[in-house]
DNA sequence: CTTTTTGTCAAGCGATGACTTCAGTATCGT
DNA sequence: ACGATACTGAAGTCATCGCTTGACAAAAAG
């Protein structure tokens, strides 16, 4: 990639401050919606048959599911009274880059202090 | 795949929601956390160097701090009166491990239903 | 048509969390 | 020694969040 498009490196700071990343990283701060994640991980599930061995009300896992889809987490669909869950890749690709943004940043910045003689 | 290493398919989603990731994205989980994040991915930064451009207390940055040293995004050492912080790659590493564990799982579990037409 | 299943809406409760103030400790500069 | 700087600890306030209950709507099953 050239330095041809794209924000500087300063505002790119800020980007990841945006709404998109807060709603993300808030819906990912809660341990039972990354239940539900790792639930539709292995594919495609209705609401009530999140909920079962959750051990909370389906109207929680329906609240839940609204914040995950706001996310772009889980993407649903309601075909006759049962609607279906299933992953969707976008809040995952702006996950990826979140980090992938990080790791490059600091590894370019890297302290030439050399205390630091990490693992792996 | 032999049985030799590593838990089964079933328990890594377990292994996924560990108090160690619980305290992970509950630490990512707040904007200020990660605004000091990408302060310090551009270098490290003493306390009350963080807490100037956040219009917050340096008591609050203080405990954010604790929150993010304990969830492995950071780690600090204090020489004489002033604390100074970095990036801990452990946190960022457990974070890429999570999201490379359910790309990987959705990836594998991929509905045959062909009503997937995902974008790149 | 009646009943059961599956999900939604509205309101409310209890707990957690982010931030503050105030007081205290230790280090640095003069 | 004195004052300024840099942080730490305890306690309290206020908003947000996860979850529940209860009433309701609509599709499938009998």
């Amino acid at each position: 990639m050239g330095a041809t498009a794209g924000p500087a490196r300063a505002e790119l700071g800020e980007l990841m401050q945006s709404p998109e990343f807060d709603r993300l990283f808030k819906a990912l701060g809660d341990p039972t919606r990354r239940a539900i994640l790792g639930r539709l991980s292995l594919g495609p599930s209705s609401v009530s048959a999140l909920a079962a061995p959750l051990d909370i009300t389906v109207t929680a896992v329906g609240q839940h599911l609204q914040v995950l889809e706001e996310s772009r987490l889980v993407r649903t669909a309601k075909a006759g009274r049962v609607r279906t869950c299933r992953i969707d890749q976008a809040g995952f690709s702006a996950l990826e880059r979140w980090v992938g943004w990080h790791r490059r940043a600091w590894e370019t910045h890297l302290d030439r202090l050399g205390d630091v003689l990490d693992e792996d």
